[in-house]
RNA sequence: CGGGGUGUAGCGCAGCCCGGCUAGCGCGUCUGCUUUGGGAGCAGAAGGUCGGAGGUUCGAAUCCUCUCACCCCGACCA
């Protein structure tokens, strides 16, 4: 079971796998591309969750919850959106024994049928805007599934909103996408890039997608987070429409947006080491867990040990902790444990310890001696406290340094090829596809974002050299 | 769907090319004793429809035919 981990360097990819599967976050199902998220993962995924939801709250939004079944004929309305999804439906065909005068589908998104519930909700003005989220499960029929990045079956929360405007709408998308983005600086310690979706890259049938773009520990892009504008394109079509103030019937603008378990993901490349996982204390399932080591044989120095680890544990507070107290294991194995399992913090304390009236803390983002220090046991709930603030922070600032040593600015197009075989490549682009796709037939990269910060001035297509207005970010992506 | 690969104990594998006694090994599990400051040691034990079906043969994990499943690489994708 506790197999050496395959170093990042050797294979990015069974590293990957291995450590998601011996930190039991998630397992293989016995359906092909499904997978099973154990309960170490699901804790983890509930914080993040919390952390949403707590902002979707916050910004006026309510939870509800639509159908996992949609008829055939709503996917089909949308043009744009069967051909994107059409692909990778699961379609039920077959009911209670007898074949359904309609097929269902099993949801890949929920636009269509939220759709057609708004237009059922919506008549004035007044009843705008509609924002709404849901947490559920949808499925796309995928060909090549990956644990957490890409699962036939998925877990996120999807929201859709209804507005008055285009205006409204576009505010509530770029909400959003701030609302992603601090998520995943704040509480993740990923830094993401925000910025808007080329066209070929965008959701099938929206008007404008963002997106928030972060780099994994490969050097590899991915989309942990999308916003879509839909425009009127759904509006239209389910015929989402309210009278205005001036007695004029108007289609609604809508929007939707997602963030999935793929959040996994990119924790888990974002900030593991040969080790293990390294989780960001702020959405750690267990925060700091403390490692009693005791002699055999001797029930005094155990029961000292003991007593201290208890009124250690008094003085923790809001700090999300364990003891290992799994006296069969060697301490040895405890440690590694749970440095595979990515705990930020870890107190060790043994007779030794107490004698000298300390504790030895171990910091998972610092591997071996670096990170050790003794602190003395009437510190230790304030040490522990200012210690997670500090790896979050270290952890966030790390990845942060990574990014941008492995982000580079081309000459020209020599240079970009070579820079996105192993980087981002921050460029121009002139805005045609046809150079967009020439990149991704000749390097595989392509472009991640358009991000909304943009320099003043203006530049030349890295691949044509025809003008360009903006700066855009090429990688090869998950 | 194209290319490659794998199914043998809970997990990871060897054995297959070249058929042959009771199908092995490592990890894990169980029991006992000794151990506990970076993945403990010794001794013992349990655990198998060899993916499935059919065939060849005195004899099949091994050869043949069919079949199922999964994994990896490509096209699609949050």
């Amino acid at each position: 079971m506790f197999d050496k981990i395959t170093p990042r360097s050797e294979d990015y990819s069974k590293w990957y796998t291995q450590v998601i599967r011996q930190a039991e976050m998630a397992d293989y199902a016995p359906v092909r591309g499904c997978m099973v998220v154990r309960p170490y993962g699901y804790a983890l995924w509930e914080n993040v969750k919390e952390q949403l939801d707590i902002r979707f709250k916050a910004t006026g939004h309510q939870n509800a919850a639509f159908p996992l079944f949609i008829p055939m004929s709503f996917i089909e309305k949308e043009a744009e959106h069967v051909e994107g999804f059409k692909p990778e439906l699961a379609v039920v065909t077959h009911g209670g024994g007898k074949k359904l005068e309609e097929p269902l589908v099993v949801r890949p998104t929920s636009e269509t049928i939220i759709g057609y519930m708004y237009s059922q909700w919506i008549q004035s003005y007044r009843d705008l805007p509609v924002l709404i989220n849901q947490w559920a499960n949808v499925v796309r029929w995928e060909l090549r599934p990956r644990l957490f990045l890409r699962t036939m079956e998925f877990f996120w929360q999807e929201g859709h909103t209804a507005h008055a405007t285009h205006e409204e709408a576009e505010e509530e998308t770029l909400r959003i996408l701030d609302i992603y983005t601090d998520f995943a600086v704040n509480e993740a310690a990923i830094p993401v890039i925000p910025g808007r979706k080329s066209d070929s890259e965008k959701f099938p049938g929206a008007l404008t997608s963002y997106t928030i773009e972060a780099m994994m520990g490969d050097k590899r892009a991915l989309q942990a987070g999308t916003s879509h504008d839909l425009g009127q394109n759904f509006a239209k079509v389910f015929d989402i429409q309210y009278l205005d103030s001036n007695q004029k019937q108007q289609h609604c603008w809508t929007t939707s947006w997602g963030v999935s378990t793929r959040m996994i993901g990119a924790i888990i490349m974002t900030h593991g080491d040969d080790q293990g996982l390294v989780l960001p204390p702020r959405l750690a399932p267990t925060q700091l867990v403390i490692v009693p080591i005791i002699p055999k044989n001797n029930d005094e120095a155990k029961q000292v040990v003991t007593q201290t680890v208890d009124a250690i544990c008094e003085t923790l507070g809001s700090v999300r902790y364990h003891v290992d107290d799994r006296y069969e294991y060697s301490p040895g194995w405890r440690f590694n444990e749970w440095e595979l399992k990515g705990v930020p913090l870890r107190i060790e304390i043994g007779p030794r310890d107490i004698e000298n009236d300390q504790v030895v803390f171990a910091r998972r983002d610092i591997p071996g001696k670096e990170g050790k220090s003794f602190v003395p046991i009437a510190d230790v709930a304030e040490t522990a406290m200012q210690m997670l603030d500090s790896i979050q922070s270290d952890m966030l600032k790390r990845a942060t340094d990574f990014r941008d040593a492995n982000t580079f600015e081309p000459n020209d197009y020599e240079g970009f090829k070579e820079i996105v075989e192993n980087g981002f490549a921050r460029t121009w682009w002139c805005g045609k596809e046809e150079c967009e796709d020439k990149v991704k037939e000749e390097t595989q990269a392509t472009i991640r974002c358009i991000p909304m910060e943009q320099p003043d001035s203006d530049g030349t297509c890295i691949v044509c050299g025809a003008e360009a207005e903006e700066r855009t970010i090429f990688a090869r992506a998950y």
